[in-house]
RNA sequence: GGUAUCAUAGCUCAGUUGGUAGAGCAAAGGACUGAAAAUCCUUGUGUCGCUGGUUCGAUUCCAGCUGAUACCA
């Protein structure tokens, strides 16, 4: 057995010697995707599609540990500094692009690789979301407002008459996801919950899912020297020098939130630091609890720089 | 060397008029369908420095020891 059918493979009942397949790799920050989905996507002698929201942007680099320009130049990849930090880009525009994209490079490939470690893009690409209606930003500014003025408790209520069936499961608690379905329910007149059916898409082509697993103290290890290398690399300089675009979702992101903060004045060098790879370590932490539940993945032992060689041995021919 | 104070969770500390203890931070576990490197939820992990004494019972009181800090020599 070369390789293994994904659920979704196997429900649409593909010839798999004639099917274009998506070598998904993922794994907790710092585990070294960049490096493996280059090696995989050398051997099938294809391209590389990031699944990282943070590495859309031109304007961040050291903070959000992009390829390098020699990786960048081993292989082709797509969607690395392919957005500005003041678009207004979604995981459901991703998931129309990506699909797009892929649709065009199999094409010409039999093998893709999709790497990065943002879950939700992930799952994107592979089983998309219901159809929402596109909803005008403003209403997510004004429920903003409202949060702001109002509190949550506010928010609550209006969701509670808005969508009881969503308010009832919703984590109510947390004023994004209120937010959000509120933003649905007043951009289309029907409640969050009508649009939420949990299909997973079936996608045209079989997918193969890879993560990439290391023993915690050590990855924890990585992600400490990787912080140190990022600031002898100049972070401190890049994210000086977005200090001006401090408020954008794009910036909101470890790495970014601590400098800041140390320019503010509210730490000291050492500690912003310090700070980052703290919440780099539990970034990988929610990172591992949202892949863990991913029964799909199958784990290769990243921990002796051969987990490249894994996936390509049970990937297909 | 002397005097005083302190020693409790990984860290900083609270507390028990004697009935084996709890906060913050750290950490761990989890959720997550268009903000996702975001956002949110849950959880106390302990030879109460060591050795004796008093006591039905000591982390608490007493003595000695060890260590830390301050002051005096």
């Amino acid at each position: 057995m070369a390789w293994r059918l994904t659920q979704t493979a196997a429900a649409m009942n593909y010839e798999p010697s004639t099917m274009n397949t998506l070598i998904v790799i993922t794994g907790p920050t710092a585990s070294g995707k960049t490096a493996a989905a280059i090696e995989v996507a050398r051997h099938f002698n294809t391209v590389v599609v990031s699944a990282d929201s943070r590495q859309f942007y031109r304007e961040t680099s050291i903070g959000t540990a992009k390829p390098n320009a020699e990786e960048l130049e081993a292989v082709k990849h797509y969607f690395i500094d392919t957005l500005s930090i003041e678009d207004n880009y979604t995981a459901g525009k991703y998931e129309k692009e990506a699909l797009e994209l892929l649709d065009e490079l199999f094409k010409t490939h039999k093998v893709v690789v999709l790497a990065g470690g943002s879950g939700l893009f992930i799952k994107a690409v592979c089983e998309g979301f219901d159809e929402f209606p596109d909803i005008d930003p403003q209403v997510r500014q004004r429920l903003n407002q409202e949060l702001e003025t109002h509190g949550l408790p506010y928010l609550q209520e209006k969701l509670k008459a808005a969508d009881p069936d969503y308010y009832a499961q919703a984590d109510i608690n947390n004023p994004q996801r209120v937010a959000r379905a509120l933003e649905v329910f007043e951009g289309t007149g029907k409640p969050f919950s009508s649009f939420r059916k949990s299909t997973v898409n079936q996608r045209p082509f079989r997918i193969l899912k890879f993560g990439l697993d290391l023993p915690r103290e050590v990855l924890y290890n990585r992600i400490n020297t990787r912080v140190d290398i990022m600031v002898k690399d100049g972070l401190i300089e890049e994210v000086k020098s977005l200090l001006p675009h401090r408020h954008l979702n794009a910036l909101n992101t470890v790495g970014y939130s601590e400098i800041f903060n140390y320019f503010d004045g509210k730490t000291d060098l050492p500690t912003a630091v310090e700070l980052i790879k703290q919440n780099t370590r539990r970034f990988a932490k929610r990172q591992m609890t949202w892949f863990g539940r991913d029964k799909e993945i199958v784990w290769v032992d990243a921990s002796d720089g051969k987990a490249a060689e894994k996936i390509i041995d049970r990937s297909p021919r």
